[in-house]
RNA sequence: GCGAAAGUAGCUCAGUUGGUAGAGCAUCACCUUGCCAAGGUGGAGGUCGCGGGUUCAAAUCCCGUCUUUCGCUCCA
C-alpha cells in the first residue's frame, strides 16, 4: 500500500470537510480531531447502521445512553484504578520502561542484601561469639548502609506523597540506579501514567468529589443491567447496546483518528447463562464480521485475531482486524468477559446483581459477552478503504470516495445543466421529494464535469442532471459515482433507487438475508 | 517515550549564498461554454506553526517549544 496513503487521506479529509484537527488556530491539540459536515454525516450513518442492527433487528437487545460521569467506585471495581496509575521511567539506551517506585525499591533491596552479606561474613569470622544485634548497631559499614536506606525511604515516601516526580527522578539519579539491560543511567523524566482523565463534581473546593471521565462505555451498561432487565422485562439471553464517548489519556496517541484521547465506542453487552459463553462467543464473532462484510468491502481487508494473552476479566477474546493504510489493526473486539464485572460490582456495592432464571428456578450472576467497536476506527476504515486517486483513459484524473452507498454523507446531487431556462427551478422542485428522507445537495456552479468531480470527492453515489429534455418529458440523467455511467430515468425510478440502494434500511434488509 | 523527517494561502508545493513572500488548484464576482476537472477578466486570502536569540536586516542561521508523519517501544 502507498506509504503516503494516510497523509493523502488526512489532507483529503480536511480539504473536503470530513475531519479537522481540533483547535487548529491555537496550534492544535495532540490526537484530538473534530468532525466537519461531511464527516459528521458519515459518522452518524455508521452509528445508525450499528444501532439499528442491534436494537431494531433484535427483539432481545435494548439500548441505553448512560452518562459519561459515573461514581468513582465504578473504576475501582472494574480494575481501571489499579491498572493504570503508575509512575514510569524509560532508559534511553535500552528503551526499557520501568516503574520508578519499583526501581527504587529494588535498589533498597540491593542495599539490604549488602547488609546481609556483611552479617554473614562477620558471623563466619566470630562464630559463637557473634552478637548479631550488637554488630548491626555498631559496625560502621552496616550503620552507613542502614542510614542510606533510611534516607532513600524518607525521600521516596515524601516524593510520592507530594506527587513530586522531579524528586523521584533526582533520587534515581543520586542513587546512580542503572538499567538492568543497558547498564546506563541515561533516564528520561519520571511520568505519571494515568489512563483516566480526572475532573471534579461540585463547584466548591471542599465539597467536590473526584471523578473520572469514563475510559469505556461498558461499565455504564453493567451498572444499569438489572434496572434495564426489569423495566424491559428481558429474559436471559439478552443484550444492552450503547454508543457514546470514552476518554483515555493515551501515552502514544497517533495515526490520525485511529488512536485518539477522546473517542466514541459502540458497545453491546450480551448477558448469558454461565457455561454458554463459548457458543455465544462463536456466534457473535460471526455476526459481527457479517455486519462488516454486508457493506460490500473486500473480505480480504478483514481478519480475526484470537488473543493468547487475556485481560484480567476475559476467558476468551478476539479482534476483528481491518487492513488500514498502516497495516492490519484492531477495529472491533469480541470478549467473553465472564461474570468478572458484575461480581466486582456486587462485592464493592453490596448489592445483588443476580438474575432469577425461571427455568432453573435459581439465581445466578450472568456471564457477559461483549462486542465493542470504535466508531472513529470504523470511520477511518471506511474512508481509507473508499479513497481512490484514479487516472482516467483520457489522461485526466479524479479523486473518488467510493463510500458504501447507504453510508455516504450525501446520497444525491441535483445539478441543472444550465443555470437558466428554468432548469434550476425544476431541480429545486423535485428535490422536495427527497429532502425529508435523505441528505441531498444542489450545485449549479461551474461546468457539469467539474461538478461531477466535486461530488466524487465527497462520495455522493449519484448525480442527477436536469437538462432541456427534462422539461419536455420529465426524465433526467443519473450518473453513477463509481462507473461514471449515465442513463435516463424518471422520478418514480429514482425514488425506487433511493429506497432500495441508498438508505440504511436497504443495508439492514441485506443483513437479514 | 526514543530516533528520523516535516510545518510557507483551504489543498499541493517553490522560495537560490539572510534583503520583511510566489505558483498551480480551490474559493468569490462577472462574462463565456454547456454531459465528465483545469476558457476570459477581476478580487479576496499569508505578520512563513509558536516563542526567544544572532544581525542594520530572518521564511532562510541558532536555541527552545507545539503539531504531524514514518520506524521502534508501550498500551489493549
Amino acid at each position: 500500500m502507498d506509504k503516503d496513503a494516510l497523509k493523502k487521506i488526512i489532507s483529503h479529509s480536511k480539504e473536503y470537510g470530513f475531519v479537522f484537527p481540533s483547535s487548529e488556530i491555537y496550534e492544535g491539540l495532540n490526537a484530538i480531531y473534530d468532525y466537519a459536515h461531511n464527516g459528521a454525516l458519515l459518522k452518524n450513518n455508521i452509528r445508525e447502521y450499528w444501532w439499528k442492527s442491534m436494537v431494531q433487528l433484535n427483539e432481545n437487545i435494548v439500548g441505553i445512553d448512560s452518562a459519561i460521569f459515573m461514581h468513582p467506585k465504578t473504576w475501582i471495581a472494574s480494575g481501571h484504578v489499579d491498572a493504570f496509575n503508575d509512575p514510569l521511567i524509560d532508559n534511553k539506551d535500552s528503551k526499557k520502561r520501568y516503574r520508578a517506585d519499583v526501581l527504587i525499591e529494588d535498589h533498597i533491596e540491593k542495599l539490604n542484601t549488602k547488609i546481609l552479606k556483611e552479617i554473614t561474613k562477620a558471623e563466619k569470622r566470630f562464630k559463637e561469639n557473634f552478637d548479631k544485634k550488637q554488630f548491626i548497631e555498631t559496625n560502621p559499614r552496616v550503620l552507613e548502609i542502614n542510614k542510606s536506606i533510611e534516607d532513600v525511604k524518607v525521600r521516596m515516601v515524601s516524593a510520592f506523597e507530594n506527587d513530586d516526580l522531579k524528586a523521584v527522578k533526582k533520587l534515581i539519579d543520586d542513587l546512580e540506579i542503572k538499567c538492568a539491560v543497558s547498564g546506563t543511567c541515561n533516564w528520561t523524566e519520571v511520568r505519571q501514567f494515568n489512563l483516566m482523565f480526572n475532573t471534579k463534581l461540585g463547584a466548591s473546593e471542599d465539597s467536590s468529589m473526584d471523578l473520572y471521565l469514563r475510559p469505556e462505555t461498558a461499565q455504564g451498561i453493567f451498572l444499569n443491567y438489572l434496572n434495564v432487565q426489569k423495566t424491559s422485562r428481558m429474559k436471559i439471553p439478552f443484550g444492552i447496546a450503547q454508543t457514546g464517548k470514552a476518554f483515555r489519556n493515551e501515552i502514544v496517541a497517533r495515526q490520525f483518528i485511529f488512536r485518539m484521547r477522546e473517542f466514541e465506542q459502540m458497545e453491546m453487552q450480551y448477558f448469558i447463562k454461565p457455561g454458554t459463553q463459548e457458543d455465544w462467543f462463536k456466534k457473535w464473532k460471526k455476526n459481527r464480521l457479517d455486519w462488516h462484510l454486508n457493506l460490500g468491502i473486500d473480505p480480504n481487508s478483514f481478519r480475526y485475531h484470537d488473543h493468547d494473552k487475556l485481560a484480567h476479566y476475559a476467558d476468551a477474546a478476539c479482534d476483528i482486524e481491518f487492513l488500514f493504510p498502516f497495516g492490519f489493526k484492531e477495529l472491533e473486539g469480541i470478549h467473553s468477559r465472564t461474570d468478572f464485572d458484575l461480581k466486582s460490582h456486587e462485592e464493592l456495592s453490596g448489592k445483588k446483581l443476580q438474575y432469577y432464571d425461571p427455568e432453573l428456578e435459581s439465581n445466578y450472576t450472568p456471564y457477559v459477552l461483549e462486542t465493542s467497536i470504535g466508531l472513529d476506527r470504523m470511520f477511518l476504515a471506511i474512508i481509507s478503504n473508499s479513497f481512490k486517486a484514479e487516472s482516467l483513459e483520457d489522461g485526466s484524473s479524479r479523486n473518488v470516495m467510493s463510500i458504501p452507498r447507504p453510508l455516504a454523507p450525501n446520497k444525491l446531487a441535483f445539478l441543472p445543466l444550465l443555470k437558466k431556462d428554468g432548469l434550476p427551478e425544476y431541480a429545486r422542485n423535485i428535490m422536495k421529494e427527497f429532502v425529508h428522507e435523505i441528505n441531498i445537495v444542489y450545485d449549479e456552479k461551474d461546468a457539469i464535469g467539474r461538478r461531477y468531480r466535486r461530488q466524487d470527492a465527497i462520495g455522493t453515489p449519484y448525480c442527477i442532471t436536469i437538462d432541456h429534455q427534462t422539461l419536455e418529458d420529465d426524465t433526467f440523467t443519473i450518473r453513477d459515482r463509481d462507473s461514471m455511467e449515465q442513463k435516463r430515468i424518471n422520478l418514480l425510478q429514482l425514488l425506487n433507487i433511493v429506497d432500495s440502494e441508498l438508505t440504511i434500511k436497504s443495508l439492514l434488509k441485506k443483513l437479514d438475508n
